[in-house]
DNA sequence: AGGGTCACG
DNA sequence: ACGTACGTGACCCTC
């Protein structure tokens, strides 16, 4: 069976540009969205296997389009440089697949594709037609499906008529009357002006095609009949426009598409030109270049050192290593570092790399290596030492002296870069090349610990590459800025959190299990009321199941849409309260299986018997903006918002008799961060005098007295306070709000009429964005927004929202940090025997005695107030209580 | 493995 | 016109 695949590859290559970061090799050459095209291309081959494969490209500045329509894609931005320079790299690249590519002077990819598509439905093969343009819609048939990009390059979401009809109730070749009116502004075709998608999918719903609606203007009405009536030739040309051409003359040329493989070696000289390392691996094809001499002429440094096992150094040997040591690397295997396995480690010290297995680190004779790696004073520069610290800590050695951490100073210099393995930085700063974790022990099922030597390899090709990263790391640092973030607030903090961790919280099974025993029978309950109104048994956890009973078999309104099907969250749900009496049922059993599964059997699970407490493990190198993140369990989202759930947290109970549970939380941080950087005069008073903040917008935004601010307003004011923080849009506070865009869009207006200084921010931060191409926090933690330069609306609109929020956000975060560092000196300068337990974003929950609790509720807040000094005083509640949930 | 949903700040 | 509120993680289902 023949399967046929067409690419349109000046749009391919265009949004691999746009999705890629600016990757450069070593000549300096961009190669990013030849990179996204060979990813691509990778997935297509592996995934569809076909047997015929093109790539078409755009010929030239003139098609026959311009013959009647001489603005046909003007206005559009020059492609940049960097995009213009791949393709002929892209060009090179699909030669060396073995892919073939047609461009005809005069006509467009579309056009090409569009032929070929023609002959595919006459011959009846299956075809894949792969783009980011939507108008190619129009050539899906019972053969042809469409691909289109959808966030990145290889994502892709497949288009048949079936599907082009769900999601637009349209025929494939209606796709071309919706351009018709709708227009297309990055091909500069018109449309009807004031006709967005919404408006012409009602049009052609109601009568079919351009042409019939044009016939029919005498039914429409007000502005929107002149309009159509102003431009009825504009809707035809633009139709003429977005009519895909297939008859273009291609001969017999679509024997030329036969696709039979790639050679690995050629496609492997063109992956060592871009430096495409993770692909060459990816490939299993054979490494650059010979070891040690010679070079690539990629510029990357050779690496030269000596593996040594520990135990075969005299001890004079090995403290003298020790003491020179340059940086250490411990692995752990798994994720969760309170159950990880430690498979050994490696000290890189000048020219060698010693390497000690795990086994042996913990007998007699790793003493003086025991001893080195606990002794403060003993710098150690290496990589997740915070996951290195708790998994030594079961084993009884204790981590100290910390100077340097790879992942740490990684994160800091990017925190939006999911991927900081070692194997990606040594890429990133041309070091000689890390073997991927993956390469080296398979992942999940096919996990496997290899042969010593293979093993101490890895771990020694680890520990160099984070001696060479020291100096290119400490320079990055230096130069944005950071130095002083990393050394006096996240390397601390980094210490502190383990000890957190380390010293887990206390959690009651049976109240636990009590619960659980209630909500199996409420749950219960709720499943055979919801059978019997259903008429039917199904699962209720299955939103596809949920789907097809509420909107088919029960005939419920579908409000809401995802990729899959039917949209059932409790958003939608709770407009559908007043429709069916299931729907109400179907909430509450959703709220108590949540807590059933996550929060009480979750949380049971993660209870380690022999001490009764949970140890979370918050990580430091996640969250994009400076917070942190807890895994295993996760204990930032316990329930407290409804009372059922709020009951969880009296399980969790001190680890002492008699002692208690104390937290303390900050105030409004982040609306009083925001008043500090914007320097706004109103927001700064009103925190000032310390007034309750929502009431008091409330009052400003609708010029009313305190005792005139209904509970109306003051939800209205809340909403809008979190819709600034957030970087508001009219859409999502009228969302949020159940109001029109029109009255949000007044709500903002208002707002910003009376806090000046807050617009002020907020046009000045997307500037500053712009023109740094990143925001930064009070303390200089840094986020890059390159999307903000994006002409798609989407991401740029994205990318507006967070650099007005990570400022606020990130600022909130690097206080309760500083906080945290400063308390835990505080506890060990006093004596006190309190411990901190848990942070929550703007919460900090410890273990208290009772012959503590005066001071603690005095230091905490205290501690928390001065962590920063800002414009407006900081404010932080404190409580206490026999469990968490007593203490508010 | 990825999507949907929902818990938190 | 474009279609979203910012930041996370866990569980369940489906493929």
């Amino acid at each position: 069976m023949d399967k046929w695949i067409l690419i349109d590859g000046n749009s391919i290559a265009n949004r691999a540009f746009y999705a890629m970061p600016p990757l450069t090799n070593s000549a300096g050459l961009y190669t990013n969205a030849a990179y996204g095209f060979t990813t691509m291309l990778l997935k297509l081959i592996e995934e569809e296997k076909p047997t015929h494969m093109l790539v078409a490209f755009d010929a030239g500045k003139v098609t026959f389009r311009h013959e009647g329509y001489s603005e046909y894609k003007g206005g559009r931005a020059k492609t940049p440089s960097e995009l213009s320079e791949q393709f002929p790299v892209i060009k090179e690249l699909l030669s060396s697949f073995g892919i073939a590519q047609f461009e005809l002077s005069g006509y467009e990819a579309d056009d090409i594709i569009g032929t070929l598509t023609k002959l595919a439905d006459q011959q009846q093969v299956s075809t894949l037609v792969v783009t980011g343009d939507k108008d190619m819609l129009q050539l899906a048939s019972d053969h042809v499906t469409i691909a289109l990009t959808r966030k990145g390059v290889s994502d892709v979401e497949l288009y048949d008529p079936n599907g082009i009809q769900e999601k637009y109730g349209l025929t494939p070749l209606q796709i071309i009357d919706l351009k018709g009116l709708m227009g297309d502004a990055s091909d500069n075709i018109p449309g009807i002006p004031g006709v967005g998608e919404k408006t012409a999918l009602k049009m052609l719903h109601e009568y079919g095609s351009v042409e019939e609606v044009l016939n029919h203007i005498g039914d429409l009405k007000g502005k929107m009949k002149e309009k159509v009536e102003a431009h009825q030739e504009d809707a035809r040309m633009s139709k003429k426009l977005a009519t895909i051409f297939r008859e273009v003359p291609l001969e017999n040329k679509a024997e030329e598409l036969v696709y039979s493989g790639y050679d690995k070696a050629q496609l492997a000289d063109m992956f060592r030109k871009l430096e495409f390392k993770s692909l060459i691996e990816r490939l299993e094809l054979p490494e650059a270049g010979g070891d040690g001499s010679g070079g690539d002429g990629s510029g990357a440094v050779e690496a030269s050192y000596e593996i040594v096992a520990a135990a075969d150094l005299s001890a004079a040997d090995l403290a003298d290593a020790l003491a020179k040591a340059d940086s250490v690397y411990i692995e752990a295997a798994g994720e969760n570092p309170h159950q990880a396995k430690l498979l050994g480690l490696a000290v890189s010290a000048g020219e060698r790399v010693i390497v000690v297995t795990a086994d042996s680190l913990l007998e007699p004779a790793s003493e003086r290596i025991r001893s080195w790696l606990e002794d403060a004073a003993a710098p150690k520069r290496g990589y997740d030492l915070h996951k290195a610290e708790l998994t030594l800590a079961r084993l009884g050695i204790e981590l100290r002296g910390t100077v340097f951490d790879a992942l740490l100073i990684a994160y800091l210099l990017d925190p939006t870069e999911s991927n900081q393995t070692l194997a990606m930085l040594a890429q990133r700063y041309h070091l000689p090349s890390v073997p991927s974790d993956e390469a080296v022990y398979g992942k999940g099922a096919k996990f496997q610990v290899p042969s010593d030597d293979v093993l101490a390899r890895h771990l020694a090709a680890k520990a160099d590459s984070i001696a060479r990263l020291v100096p290119l790391q400490e320079r990055d640092l230096e130069e944005s800025g950071m130095s002083k973030l990393y050394h006096e607030l996240e390397q601390p903090l980094a210490i502190v959190l383990a000890g957190m961790e380390k010293q887990g919280i206390k959690v009651n099974p049976e109240t636990l299990e009590e619960l659980g025993k209630e909500l199996s029978l409420n749950i219960d309950r709720y499943m055979s009321d919801i059978y019997s109104h259903a008429g039917m048994e199904f699962n209720i956890n299955s939103p596809k199941q949920l789907g097809e009973v509420l909107f088919e078999k029960l005939g419920l309104p579908a409000m809401k849409k995802t990729k899959t099907g039917y949209s059932t969250d409790a958003e939608v749900l709770e407009k559908l309260e007043p429709y069916h009496e299931i729907v109400r049922l179907i909430l509450h059993y959703r709220q108590l299986s949540k807590l059933q599964s996550t929060y009480v059997e979750g949380l049971l699970k993660e209870i380690r018997r022999d001490t009764g407490k949970v140890h979370t493990y918050y990580r430091q190198t996640i969250a994009a903006t400076g917070r942190l993140s807890s895994q295993f369990p996760n204990l930032q989202n316990i329930p407290i918002r409804l009372e059922e759930g709020r009951r969880i947290r009296k399980a969790f109970v001190p680890s002492e008799p008699g002692w208690f549970i104390l937290a303390a939380d900050y105030s409004q941080i982040e609306l009083r961060v925001l008043a500090h950087i914007s320097g706004d005069e109103k927001l700064k008073e009103a925190f000032i005098q310390d007034m309750d903040i929502h009431t008091k917008t409330a009052m400003d935004v609708f010029g009313v007295s305190a005792e005139e601010v209904d509970a109306n307003m003051r939800r209205s004011a809340k909403a809008v306070n979190f819709g600034i923080v957030y970087g508001i849009s009219d859409f999502g506070l009228s969302n949020n709000l159940n109001i029109t865009r029109k009255e949000a869009s007044k709500f903002i207006e208002q707002y910003f009429e009376v806090f000046q200084g807050v617009r002020g921010y907020m046009d000045n931060i997307v500037m500053q964005a712009r023109r740094d191409g990143y925001v930064t926090t009070l303390l200089e933690r840094r986020r890059y927004l390159p999307e903000i330069k994006a002409s798609n609306f989407n991401l740029r609109s994205f990318a507006e929202r967070t650099a007005m929020n990570t400022p606020i956000q990130g600022t909130a975060a690097d206080i309760i940090k500083l906080a945290m560092v400063r308390m835990d000196e505080e506890l060990r300068e006093k004596g006190l025997r309190s411990r901190m337990l848990l942070q929550v974003h703007d919460e900090l929950v410890f273990e208290v005695p009772e012959d503590e609790l005066e001071t603690m509720k005095k230091l905490v807040p205290e501690v928390m107030e001065r962590a920063l000094k800002l414009d407006v005083p900081l404010k932080a509640d404190v409580s206490y209580g026999v469990n968490w949930y007593e203490s508010k």
